[in-house]
DNA sequence: CTCTCCCTACCAGGCGATAGATAGGAGCGA
DNA sequence: TCGCTCCTATCTATCGCCTGGTAGGGAGAG
């Protein structure tokens, strides 16, 4: 793996557990095993490289959901994407946590997470009943319930929350 | 008001917008027109400001949802007091913030986080249909969706995205 | 005389970011 | 093939600023 590569998989995890102001470029050459320094020669801000990972994060979040047939077989591809995020290390999706802390970070930021929320949003809402406007509100739904359900599962320390949150989440639209 | 409640009324608001990592002492000062290390003679740490709160933030969250009746109209009281975060600027639930960062947060604030979930899914269950395990579950995932739909209404910028998250939130248990 | 509250003046350490040096290759002309 | 240049990745060393937190003093109130 490339060291660019690493920086950005290292990045991704501190995010995602402590958010934007919860990690500093040093704890990322620690974590590479280099300096800090050379953090910055691959990525010169941490506003830009928080906002490469939110773009690359989408791509390879929609490339999860992709081939997930429309109906309830899509919400059960979404849940299982958010789902990932909690097994892999009690972590939260890298978009939920900067779009909670949306206010307080620099705007290339904010523009990403928009946009994976979007995306999301449309596509999902694409493999549900109903008309164009009802099937976006029931899109942004899920979606709620589903940020929120890692939200609940952190809070109390208890990954089946999510699983308790998330129950019968096709039936509930 | 009391200087130490316009330290604690500053630092809520600081927290719900950017979080745990997104302010410091100087800036609460500044909030108040006192300097740093006045605000240190009323919280020492600030670890312990932010548990104490997440503390009061519970109670004043308990009391406004308490006198609501069981059945739609307690769902309706916990909308409402979500959704007031947002008309007062855009503001987060402060344990919805905390809970999301808390992977990198004191064990203190973590507790506190942890007890307001607590108390809020064991009053929310009370007022809901069905057997206690299938009325906390209702409750859990009603409390993911508010969370869920905060998130969602920051990070597109648009409040109404709320409304639309927790559209028939009433009907969806 | 003490207690509360706020002040000035600090401290050690962490922050994002920069400058400049060094080592190792890749490409290329003679 | 030798020697030169350029590029990339990393280093050491440092910058100015901010961080949470502390020490000690002064003014006013009971």
């Amino acid at each position: 793996m490339k060291t660019a590569e690493k920086i950005m998989a290292a990045a991704e995890r501190r995010v995602r557990a402590a958010g934007y102001n919860g990690f500093s470029f040093r704890d990322l050459a620690e974590d590479v095993g280099i300096k800090s320094a050379s953090v910055h020669h691959h990525f010169p801000t941490k506003e830009a490289l928080v906002a490469k990972l939110a773009a690359a994060y989408t791509e390879r979040f929609m490339e999860a959901v992709a081939e997930a047939p429309a109906g309830a077989a899509r919400i059960a591809a979404y849940q299982r994407a958010f789902r990932a995020s909690l097994e892999a290390d009690r972590q939260m999706c890298l978009c939920g946590m900067l779009g909670a802390e949306s206010m307080g970070l620099p705007q290339p930021v904010v523009l990403e997470t928009k946009r994976f929320f979007e995306r999301t949003i449309e596509h999902l809402s694409e493999g549900l009943d109903g008309d164009a406007t009802n099937a976006r509100a029931k899109a942004i739904a899920l979606l709620a319930r589903l940020e929120g359900a890692l939200i609940l599962a952190r809070a109390l320390g208890d990954l089946s929350a999510f699983d308790t949150a998330v129950r019968d989440l096709e039936k509930s639209i």
